[in-house]
DNA sequence: AGCCGTAATTCGCACCACGAACTACTCCGA
DNA sequence: TCGGAGTAGTTCGTGGTGCGAATTACGGCT
């Protein structure tokens, strides 16, 4: 067949299976926790430090209204709160509260645990390897911090 | 920053932002195509052959109401149709149409392109080893034929 | 002070996910 | 042969999500 020529057997069909894979892991996981995989990736997002919106939707890749919706009700659930920017009335800062924190924090580490298992069948070497080679992709091409690291 | 430790810059923060990564990808191909990324899914997934619809539900990994709303939206749009099933009265077969045959090959391909191009700061041979290892994950987690080979 | 640009929100729309309940069909045992 | 249990898919209700256009409020520059 063709068409597995591209997207079958090699690093394409790889990487696109691996990414459908880890999204599920992680919608998974966020159901758990009573959260959306966008509500959960706000809070990892904000895990950590806070953004403002513009920032927000840069990391997040996501429209102006997307955002305002999704903060909206990550706020109307207590997950977040919006701050006024002092040296800018137009722009809003973006904060976990409390409650978010600790959510953010077990999801996270719950989350974390769950990937981990994923490379399972690989030796130490391999995950070393495997993790080396992924974060040079994902490096090379910029991916924002929408997982820890920030 | 202790959180770095799981997620941040190991195996496990590369794969949840390699997914961030090819499914920002894949989505922007998508909508040059006219398709939201579930619909791209669904096509790409009936490359090649048909499914009834507990299987196809079984390899999206979606429940049975939102498999039967994706599909009746892709039969509006002209891309896929139902069949009755000669051994079963109940099940129903879908497949692609001509004109959804024609959209899911340039889609694939194109998306094939754009994905391929993510691992180009690495060597041929890292290439093949990203591959090979990426791909024992996902043959390992047993993930369902979801881009190309099927 | 006015104009242009920016930040965020609102609006309208379509898509998407799920669970519960329903309809139609299948199969098996009495 | 019939009835009951189970299966396949659809409908319904609900909430979430994504986007573009338009709007409101603010900032900076002339």
């Amino acid at each position: 067949m063709a068409k597995s020529e591209g997207g079958g057997s090699g690093v394409v069909g790889a990487l696109v299976r691996a990414a459908f894979l880890v999204d599920a892991v992680y919608a998974e996981s966020a159901r758990e926790f009573g959260l959306t995989p966008q509500q959960g990736q706000l809070l990892c997002v904000l895990l950590g430090r806070s953004y403002v919106m513009g920032e927000l939707g840069g990391v997040l890749r996501l429209a102006k209204s997307s955002l305002t919706g999704l903060v909206d009700r990550s706020e109307r659930n207590g997950l977040v709160r919006r701050e006024s920017c002092e040296g800018d009335g137009r722009a809003v800062r973006v904060l976990l509260t409390a409650e978010g924190e600790v959510l953010a924090e077990r999801f996270y580490a719950e989350t974390c645990r769950r990937i981990d298992e994923l490379p399972a069948g690989l030796s130490e070497a391999e995950r070393e390897l495997l993790g080396g080679l992924l974060g040079r992709v994902v490096l090379d091409n910029k991916v924002p911090p929408v997982f820890g690291e920030q």
